[in-house]
DNA sequence: ATCCAAGTACGACTGCGATCGTACTACGAC
DNA sequence: GTCGTAGTACGATCGCAGTCGTACTTGGAT
């Protein structure tokens, strides 16, 4: 059922490294990232706090998810937020765990 | 001798992930990093060319060398720029090679 | 000494993006 | 049904950064 609309993803062939690269380069979006890569999967993208608006995690959710390191599917009135990491390993092997590697 | 001067570079320990991220996230700035991952050592900042003026091409080396990407040694009157693959793989080990495995 | 080549410094312009508030939609509970 | 919760959409603001041109410095060549 789920009619809350299914938002676009790109495909793993339309990942571009410059659109990765400016996605991680934002603190929020890059401290998001390191709490998404410590979950075990899936969380409701509101569930990690942060210290600015609605509007603006919005904002940031959608960025990472239009350069593919995001995966946001529909349940219920919430949406599941989960890493593409199978994605980004594959793309940039160590891309990931080099970014998560930095003391931070 | 090599009386220009010495430019600043940040220690080891000093490079940030948030810079580094953002200085990589340019084109232009991501293309010279290629350009110089594929380089033996050390070549003359202005021997790679771009398509953007002298001002803007030391814009973005300053970004890269304060980022602590890259180092830039005075040699004469031209300036040797090295990747300092060696701090970044300790650092933030598997993302330079991530970074580089994409199809450009 | 003169000139050129390589690069930096500085100021100006401009567009992008991070931020917000408000309004709106959709689902679930009651 | 009504209400609350989760999130998106849209428009506005505003600072940062990519771009340029010009002026300046330094070193090497002639």
């Amino acid at each position: 059922m789920t009619a809350i609309a299914e938002l676009p993803h790109p495909t793993r062939e339309d990942i571009r490294i410059e659109a990765v690269l400016h996605a991680l380069a934002d603190p929020m979006r890059l401290h998001l990232v390191r709490v998404l890569a410590t979950l075990p999967e899936g969380v409701p993208c509101g569930s990690i706090e942060l210290p600015i608006s609605k509007s603006t995690r919005t904002h940031h959710l959608r960025t990472l998810r239009e350069a593919g390191i995001i995966r946001i599917r529909p349940a219920g009135t919430a949406r599941i937020t989960t890493l593409r990491r199978d994605d980004l390993d594959a793309l940039y092997p160590g891309l990931l765990d080099g970014v998560l590697a930095a003391r931070q």
